[in-house]
DNA sequence: CGTGTGATTGATTCTTGTCAACTATAGTGG
DNA sequence: CCACTATAGTTGACAAGAATCAATCACACG
């Protein structure tokens, strides 16, 4: 074994098989040869400045991007020019399959703290795709995943009450921490009360409200941006318009009544 | 030329080159022999009746399908039981890319009127694409388009007034008959008041005052599921918030007032 | 010609948006 | 080290919009 190949073992490592990515290869049965083949056009791109844009709207499709540290949002800005957040990103998720449409990105992809990325350029990806077919099944997995994501997302929209939003809104969080292998009931939010409230289409007083809410009710303990979840179950149950969750939350559902 | 060649050719004009499919396959610079091997395993399904579904929650990704005649809609069923309607889905539009997250279906399908639908196995599709590139991306352009669709049904969703909603939601569907080439400024709904309600996240309630709102404001005319619009940039300035239109309209925006 | 479903309209209540003032926090420069 | 400032977040009062409950209307169907 020559010293390049041991460098190159070690690169490998560091570059896709310990990281993010795996959700997106590893798991498809692909040889150490093709996830050398797919780390050859992975870059690791330069960390990103709090703010930084990853990509503008109406840019071309030139490369997906997978956030490795930090966290991101998309958000479109409307012909009013009223921005909404389309999604949050966090380390180990695709940015950029909204240009999968046309070739042209539809969102701004914004960093919202210091974080860092992979970039992997859109073509060469699907060619190599073309001749792996766990990777090219595995790329579909991703995709329909964040199909999957806006519908989580809508159904946070559609008909449901403030604190019920953030209830969902909270414990998707959640999920993806546990992913991710953090903490889940003590975290601090990346984004700020006006990104919830363009994600969850709500007034950003009332997202403040909301956290007062929940806050009043036991559920969670809020100090800016940092978040205790003190009952997780009741969370849940408040994100599914359950007025007396059974075990606690003593009166999530009438904070002035009583 | 033999017999069998003039069927065939004749049968493939029917089944493919002549029908929505153009969308998925034709523009992508097929062969004629790519095409047969597409339309080789393309069912044209029996006819659905109205209400009939055409998948379930929860059931295998087995087909995915392609709308022919009439019109659907894919709804998820919250964990309370309630119904929300993800999209509706016109000929030539897909219907099942909800399965590719897990495998499994989010939704179920639901003709809206009686239809009829073309079935494509998905592992075949899959795999025929693998080895026809201008499917691969023609594949992927479909599926982007469908996460596209998604974003605008949020953008309608977002903080948005009902009217505004729905004209949105009416301007959406007159950029689709157009697509189909039919008339965009006289048709009828396929789905009824609650369908729209479930889209729009609203109460059927306000999705009956809005219509009556618009019909008022002299932008459309309805009547039941039949509609008339009377003043598409009036529709058009309307869904985007804008309270008084430059050309006609006499009072979007106030009509209890003065 | 009744019957049932789908659609409209009305009255009322509740939630949320809006405007505004206020507080807390982090960052800056003297 | 402290005061100053800018930004982010909270809270309150009020009004507008939508949900809800309920009644009525229109239409297709047997």
């Amino acid at each position: 074994m020559s010293q390049s190949d041991v460098v190159d073992l070690a690169r490998l490592r560091r570059s896709c098989a310990h990281c993010s990515l795996q959700e997106l290869c590893l798991p498809a049965g692909i040889t150490g040869e093709e996830l050398a083949e797919l780390d050859s056009i992975m870059r690791r791109r330069r960390p990103l400045n709090r703010n930084e844009r990853l990509f503008h709207h109406g840019d071309a499709l030139n490369c997906v991007f997978v956030a490795r540290e930090g966290a991101f949002k998309t958000i479109s800005i409307s012909r009013e020019g009223d921005e909404t957040v389309v999604g949050f990103h966090m380390p180990g998720e695709l940015i950029g399959l909204d240009a999968l449409g046309d070739g042209h990105h539809r969102c701004e992809a914004i960093a919202l703290v210091d974080s860092s990325v992979c970039e992997i350029p859109f073509d060469r990806l699907t060619e190599i795709a073309s001749h792996i077919p766990g990777l090219q099944f595995q790329l579909m997995r991703v995709i329909g995943q964040s199909v999957s994501r806006d519908q989580d997302h809508m159904a946070m929209l559609l008909r449901r009450q403030a604190h019920e939003r953030l209830a969902m809104f909270l414990m998707g969080l959640r999920e993806r921490l546990e992913i991710l292998g953090q903490r889940s009931d003590v975290f601090r939010l990346p984004m700020s009360r006006e990104d919830i409230a363009a994600y969850l289409g709500l007034a950003l007083e009332t997202v403040s409200r909301a956290f007062g809410r929940l806050q009043d009710d036991g559920i969670i303990h809020v100090h800016g941006r940092s978040i205790e979840v003190l009952n997780a179950d009741a969370l849940d149950a408040c994100a599914h318009g359950e007025q007396t969750p059974p075990s606690a939350g003593r009166r999530c559902g009438s904070r002035t009544q009583g």
